[in-house]
DNA sequence: CGACGATA
DNA sequence: TATCGTCGG
């Protein structure tokens, strides 16, 4: 889900001419669960092969990609890792969501209830092993790079924009700010109004908001993250005005508010993750044999759109860095 | 979500 | 050229 800061950020507008020549880390998971929520038939069946493999992903990876790379930007996908224990009382509330809305998905299609059916079909979306392999597989034939996380991919791809390997996160949620991207990207899509892309910097966003971004993190954390369910009655713009004014720590010892986590290892989370550093980027040219054979033979794309697919991957510099990433801001 | 054809 | 509706797998 992500940290609830949207009451507090103020993006900027930018155009995918603002991206020509960059280098983007895209949180891989976040990019699979749209394609997997988004694209299905009108009762909510996602798209799938004849031998009933779901192919939803495989259709969002070929034509956003191959449309980004298209428009000048050079994409790294990042992967999650192992998810934090403290994640785990998030997993076990997201599966039961999952899985009631699987239940209700199916009560909705025998009625006939067509856009009930998609309402909960979306949230029945799961990352299963096969969608992930085989979206690496494919990335692989595209010859885009991507990058397997130890943690959280957030936090592996803001460490990559830290680094120079890349110049911003592409990511719908704003956790990557905590993790300490110093640029992030929303809306990353074709769709869309054309020129309705998100821009943060997270220095920026900083210097608005008066706050060091240790104090972001005690916001995010009194709001509630994947790590944590938060302080009741706690709003990112409470939040602000609690770490400007006091500090997290007297705000939970006045209330009388005790964690059942250690505080100071949730803030690492967010202030020390683990990173894999030992991972090397590197585009390819498309493989046009490998990719009709394993998207039309294997999965029953048509031949015709990857092939047209395959024709604006062709744009793509296979150069290790782009000059605007050697010499630019 | 994005491709593609229809429509104007 | 821009917007809309339906299909893709």
């Amino acid at each position: 889900m992500g940290v609830k800061f949207k009451d507090i950020i103020e993006p900027e507008i930018i155009n995918f001419k603002d991206l020509n020549g960059r280098i983007i880390a895209i949180d891989a998971a976040n990019s699979l669960y749209q394609f997997l929520s988004s694209i299905r038939q009108a009762d909510g069946t996602p798209l799938m092969d004849k031998n009933g493999n779901i192919t939803s992903h495989l259709s969002g990876i070929l034509y956003r990609t191959s449309n980004i790379v298209e428009k000048g930007i050079k994409p790294i996908y990042v992967f999650d890792g192992e998810p934090s224990e403290y994640k785990e009382n998030t997993i076990n509330e997201r599966r039961e969501i999952r899985q009631d809305a699987e239940k209700k998905w199916k009560e909705a299609l025998k009625k006939g209830d067509e856009q009930t059916a998609m309402k909960f079909a979306k949230r029945s979306s799961r990352m299963s092993p096969y969608i992930l392999e085989s979206a690496k597989e494919l990335l692989e034939i595209m010859g885009i790079p991507y990058v397997q996380s130890f943690g959280e991919g957030e936090a592996q791809a803001s460490y990559m924009v830290l680094n120079g390997d890349a110049w911003a996160v592409a990511s719908q949620d704003y956790d990557c700010l905590l993790f300490g991207a110093k640029k992030i990207i929303r809306n990353l899509t074709i769709s869309g109004n054309l020129s309705d892309l998100e821009y943060l910097e997270l220095d920026n966003v900083l210097n608005r908001l008066e706050i060091t971004r240790e104090q972001l993190v005690d916001i995010a954390i009194m709001v509630g993250t994947d790590f944590n369910p938060g302080i009741k009655g706690v709003g990112a713009k409470t939040g602000l005005k609690i770490v400007k004014n006091s500090s997290i720590e007297k705000y939970i010892k006045e209330k009388g508010i005790t964690f059942d986590v250690n505080l100071e290892e949730l803030k690492n989370i967010f202030l020390n993750p683990n990173i894999n550093k030992n991972y090397n980027i590197k585009w390819k040219s498309v493989d046009k044999t490998k990719i009709v054979d394993f998207l039309c033979e294997k999965h029953d794309f048509s031949e015709e759109r990857v092939l047209s697919a395959v024709k604006k991957m062709e744009k793509l510099n296979t150069t290790q860095k782009s000059l605007e990433d050697w010499f630019g801001k």
